[in-house]
DNA sequence: ATCATATATACGTTATTACGTATATGCAAG
DNA sequence: CTTGCATATACGTAATAACGTATATATGAT
C-alpha cells in the first residue's frame, strides 16, 4: 500500500530522522535523541514505525543498535526520498549541527553498506 | 510544514482522489463519488483537506465544483506527485474505469488550466 | 416560491495515533 | 553474577483523525 508510505514520513518525528539517516548514512538510537533532542523511548518508538513499514533496517553493534535505509525499496520510494531531502535541508540543520556537537559517537565497526 | 503535504497523501481516498485529478486534469466530486464508490460526504471532506493543505483547489460551476491540482505548489512537491502518479497507475485503474463508464458526466464551460 | 441536484458542514461516535512513564531486554565490563 | 548503559516494549491516557448521518447552502429549473 503507497499510503504505509506516506504515513512514515506524515509525523514531524520520523520524517527527521529518516532525512538525518539518508544525510549521516546511519544513526543509532542516542544519536538521534542527541539531534531531535527527544526522549529515547519516542525516538525506538517511531523508528520501529519506521522499520515495520520496511523503510529502515537496523544492525546491532554492541550496545547500540544502527538504522539506516532499507536498501530494497522500491525505485519510485527512494527517488522520492531522495528529492524531499534535497527540497529539505533546511529540516535537519540545526539537528545535524547538534550531531557535529555531540561527544562521544558511538564507533561504527563496519560501514554498514555504501559509503 | 513538509509534513503537511505527507498526511494529505497518508489516506487512501485522498491519494486516489489526488491521482485521479492528475490523470482527469479536473473532477467534480460527484465523479469521484462515483470513481471511488464512496459517498458524498466522504469525497467531500476529504477534498476540503486536500484544498486546505493547498494541493488542490477549486471552481464552481453551476451546481459542480472541479477540483484541480493547485498550479503554485512548490516544485518538489510537484514531482514527488509525478513520481507516486507514474509508479501508481494500478491504484487508479478500477476508479478510472468507472469513471468511463459514468454516464451523464457534468460538462466542463473552460478547460480550467492546462490542457 | 418550490423543488431537485450538487456540495459543504455540523454533530456525535469510533478508530487510530502519539505520548509519558515505568519496566523489560540485551550486551559489555568488572 | 552484578552493575551500567543502550534500546525496546508495555500500559494507560491524551490528542487526532475518520466516519455515518443529518442538515445547511448554493445553483438551476419549473
Amino acid at each position: 500500500m503507497p499510503t504505509t508510505f506516506f504515513k512514515a514520513l506524515a509525523d514531524e518525528t520520523r520524517l527527521k530522522s529518516l532525512l538525518l539517516i539518508r544525510a549521516e548514512n546511519e544513526l543509532c538510537v542516542c544519536e538521534l535523541m542527541t539531534a531531535l533532542e527527544q526522549v529515547q523511548p519516542k525516538i525506538s518508538r517511531h523508528l520501529a514505525q519506521l522499520k515495520k513499514a520496511q523503510i529502515l533496517v537496523d544492525r546491532r553493534q554492541g550496545q547500540w543498535v544502527f538504522y539506516h535505509l532499507n536498501p530494497d525499496i522500491p525505485t519510485w520510494v527512494k527517488q522520492l526520498l531522495e528529492q524531499t531531502f534535497s527540497a529539505n535541508q533546511s529540516l535537519i540543520k540545526a539537528p545535524l549541527a547538534r550531531l557535529q556537537a555531540m561527544g562521544e559517537r558511538p564507533q561504527r565497526a563496519q560501514a554498514c553498506c555504501s559509503e
